[in-house]
DNA sequence: ACATTAAGTGATT
DNA sequence: AATCACTTAATGT
């Protein structure tokens, strides 16, 4: 797909048509593979990032190393950690890995002032994306804080689930376990709870949604 | 057939 | 709910 489709599919409320010529303008597209690294920790930021395909997970990490999964990025994201770093001028304090295939357009920073001016769509959509991102916060914190691991299990299928817009996952439990910064062990045992239930189906690096699980999610 | 890696299980704290 | 020790199952060479 062109940049002008994917642009105006995918950022639909982006829609001053100088914005839109400007982000062809100085934008730079740029893909990415399943497993790369898109962000260190640590590393400063040079560009807003908005996802125009695939969907990436974002992590954050403890003193001892461990990982714990923020959130899921998807088409039609963009990261609202890099606005506000990218104006204080921060190190990242997250790390970004690509989920599936994914094509990102980069913004540099130095429009951001001026199209947060010019354009009223812009404004209202870094503000929305900040907004989103806060709530998915929030909803990711009180999973934590409030419930156990159950929970927060199924939200993480669920939001997977969403960002790769599939209801399969080639997927080690352990890899479940380190995103939820917990144990295979757990991981395992509540799976197989799950696929009793008639909720999931399991295989060797495999972990299948069924049509069950959606409506076991909102309960 | 063998080695390696993922997943399942029970016990312990 | 985390960790350990161990078993069982699946997969690659």
């Amino acid at each position: 797909m062109e940049l002008e489709e994917l642009l105006a599919s995918r950022f639909s409320t982006l829609s001053e048509k100088g914005l839109l010529k400007e982000l062809e303008d100085v934008g730079m597209v740029k893909d990415y593979l399943s497993g790369e690294k898109l962000m260190e920790i640590g590393q400063y930021i040079k560009a807003i990032p908005l996802v125009l395909e695939g969907s990436l997970k974002v992590l954050r990490e403890g003193e001892d190393g461990n990982e714990l999964l923020l959130y899921f990025l998807e088409a039609g994201d963009s990261c609202a950690m890099s606005f506000t770093c990218c104006m204080k001028d921060e190190k990242s304090s997250i790390r970004v890995i690509v989920e599936e295939d994914t094509r990102i357009l980069f913004v540099p920073v130095k429009y951001m002032d001026e199209w947060m001016m010019k354009y009223p769509s812009w404004k209202n959509f870094v503000l929305m994306s900040y907004s989103g991102r806060f709530s998915e916060l929030m909803n990711t914190l009180d999973a934590i804080v409030f419930h156990g691991l159950d929970d927060r299990l199924l939200k993480y299928l669920h939001d997977k689930s969403k960002a790769t817009k599939k209801s399969q996952f080639d997927i080690k439990h352990n890899e479940i376990a380190q995103d939820l910064n917990s144990s295979r062990e757990a991981v395992s045992r509540l799976l197989k709870k799950m696929e009793n239930l008639g909720v999931v189906k399991l295989g060797r690096n495999k972990v299948e949604l069924l049509d069950k699980f959606e409506q076991y999610y909102l309960n």
